[in-house]
DNA sequence: ATAAAACCTACTAAAATGCTCTGTTATATA
DNA sequence: TATATAACAGAGCATTTTAGTAGGTTTTAT
């Protein structure tokens, strides 16, 4: 069993994605100053999620990703598949060869965990996710400290042009 | 969330003792040959269930380790929790500070699947899984194994005891 | 022409993992 | 009382993974 950043990155991202999903393509530099994911760490996750075909991305200026399915149609599962080899939990990736060539005494354990996670995030869907109250307030919130900080950089623009133009 | 081969062979390693636990003690070079885990590896890991209060010992020849509760009183994650650090599938260890200090689009998502896992394995005790066929199956299995390779070292005994009065 | 974006590949520091090695201490038993 | 068996302890280590950096190239809107 593997959820590591790695996973959530991958989910976080699709869900700033599925967020900001009116506004075309949102791109990976856009993302990673709002979720705080370095970009080329980003890049490298939608290389696995446009390869397993749940992003389409459209280059040049303006360009950026979109979602390639609508958000009832998009599950935590598939995003952690995608970029993560497996959800799986047993020792053996399922393979059942984990004590002396057969199985071991808490193989099916593992596979009764791999089962309930995997249902768990299966039944979760970027709609979903995109309606809760705690999603919409967080997004509120990041989209709040975005604008302050495009207008810190609109002023300090000024006050670059302003000095150049005293001297 | 952590979930590897370490807390896999704590539980794998508990079962063992938990099966055979009617012949006293259980050393853990006999755990180590049936269920294939490395020595040194279990006595680390027996250093902390011990420290979590889930086994006793006894020092000394015929010693081992000992259950310290009911089949019925031990469960799945705290066997998990006490060699891993938790089950936590956030990314900031459920402190809420994973995105500019806040919590993170999907931290209630992570937050929840954490509840989830640990509902699931914090409702499967030793009794149970001891109860269980397939554990059954394998457990006896194992037991068939040992007693061959015992039949084994005894037969090269004799064998090197004959060889060296043939000299 | 330029700049913005995706796309690609190699590399790397740090951490965790699973394990080895080398002891010591306690204790049952011969 | 000597010996062997076991727990107990801690240092170290190879490998893998993670998360990220770096340095490009290609595509395309303007």
């Amino acid at each position: 069993m593997r959820l590591t950043t790695k996973g959530r990155y991958a989910v976080t991202a699709m869900l700033d994605l599925a967020i900001h999903a009116d506004k075309g393509p949102v791109s990976l530099a856009d993302i990673s100053k709002r979720q705080e994911i370095s970009l080329s760490y980003l890049e490298q996750l939608f290389s696995k999620l446009r390869k397993s075909d749940l992003v389409s991305s459209v280059r040049g200026p303006g360009g950026g990703y979109q979602l390639s399915r609508a958000l009832d149609g998009i599950f935590v599962a598939q995003i952690i598949d995608a970029v993560n080899e497996s959800i799986d939990a047993t020792n053996c990736n399922g393979k059942g060869n984990c004590n002396n060539g057969e199985i071991c005494l808490t193989h099916h354990l593992w596979e009764d965990l791999s089962a309930q996670i995997h249902n768990f995030l299966s039944n979760i869907s970027l709609a979903n996710l995109v309606a809760r109250r705690d999603v919409k307030a967080v997004s509120e919130r990041q989209d709040r400290q975005e604008q302050a900080e495009n207008s810190d950089e609109l002023s300090s623009t000024i006050d670059v042009i302003s000095s150049s133009q005293l001297i």
